[in-house]
DNA sequence: ACTTTGAGCGTACACCTGTAAGCTAATTTA
DNA sequence: TAAATTAGCTTACAGGTGTACGCTCAAAGT
């Protein structure tokens, strides 16, 4: 069990990184955010900071990481309402645009920083990211028959599809991004009866 | 003609915007630099910056101009050599890696920014981007007989697989780039080959 | 009961930022 | 040739930054 003094420690580290997620919006990322910005919004002196985290990046990447589990969480319970039945790939756009729409800094935090100035941060969101593109390649590996390189590189396109949709979505109004969730479903399907395509051709010789 | 004022005016707005592009590089964004730095690496004081630019952003709009501007020059050049024959697919992936390669900071801008925290730094590339999309659609729409909307959304995925795969390219050497590019050409013959397909379908009905 | 630990605080410092104000000197205009 | 314009400079200031240092005082450990 936690001691009373291991909890208060806990809460405020809660504290600081939901003030960070906080003060992400359109016209702040993360990297503009200052130590002394995030402790003011936690309510702490900003060397007492320094008692969680050791700098603004280990905050960050603690972020990161966390925003990529809630996304795949959130993932796989729209997963499981298409094996009920329906189009795989409109299911999991429906999905997704709704995650998009609950956890807005979620994604802002990820789709900044993977074209960020820091190496690691990139490194982090690209785990992220390849973490959803093999939980997909896999799935797509079984059911369609793919090859594994083949799976992979669809998959890959199929993401990189998704969250560049996601990016522009974050953008815009609802009446819009119903829009642009139609065409990504096309372009979604295009790749997949493209790779069905090149897999028959593959089987053929 | 030019009078020698306006000459040397000229020059060191040059200056100025090659000062900024230079100090881009992995770990340094557009928004990173302060302006008396880039005065700084340009030579002049801090404020005489305000001769040339109102501020930092219009110096940086300046700069998203000008290299949506060089990219389209450099693809257009890319485009020729294909029409010599062979895959354009092929040509134009080899195309943009190769302008990947000498001009990486153009890229740099265009890719950070596009989803950075300034709203018009986002338009400015947005509309960069949506003149490539609309180039290649009018191609496709040509050549391939596609119906406007069909050309429109493979475009876009085009585009959007081509432009992401640089801004990991950006991240690698020479030797993972060609695993890279090779598997961008599978992923754009994925979409392309789909998109034929409903095409086809469209037409049957 | 005593000591040790550690989360949070206040003060302080050096550094960097954008930019206002006013000057100089060379070019351009009249 | 005299007057007007202007690119670039120096100086100055207020405000933000990260973080070092040392204190407090409640909780945990013994």
């Amino acid at each position: 069990m936690m001691g009373i003094r291991a909890q208060q420690k806990e809460k405020t580290r809660r504290a600081l990184v939901d003030a960070a997620f906080n003060q992400l919006n359109a016209e702040r990322s993360f990297s503009s955010l200052s130590l002394r910005e995030v402790a003011r919004e936690a309510k702490i002196a900003p060397t007492s900071f320094y008692r969680h985290f050791k700098d603004m990046n280990e905050l960050g990447l603690t972020m990161v990481d966390e925003g990529g589990l809630t996304l795949r969480q959130m993932m796989r319970k729209g997963r499981q309402r298409a094996e009920a039945g329906g189009s795989v790939i409109r299911i999991s756009v429906d999905t997704f645009m709704e995650v998009l729409e609950s956890n807005p800094n979620v994604f802002r935090i990820l789709l900044h920083e993977r074209s960020g100035t820091s190496a690691p941060f990139r490194a982090a969101v690209a785990r992220e990211i390849e973490h959803f593109i093999s939980e997909l390649a896999h799935y797509t590996e079984a059911t369609a028959k793919r090859s594994p390189e083949l799976a992979h590189a669809q998959a890959e396109a199929l993401v990189t599809l998704v969250f560049n949709a996601g990016a522009a979505a974050l953008d815009m109004k609802r009446v819009d991004r119903k829009a642009l969730a139609d065409r990504l479903v096309i372009q979604l399907r295009m790749v997949a009866m493209g790779s069905e395509a090149l897999q028959l051709k593959l089987d053929k010789r």
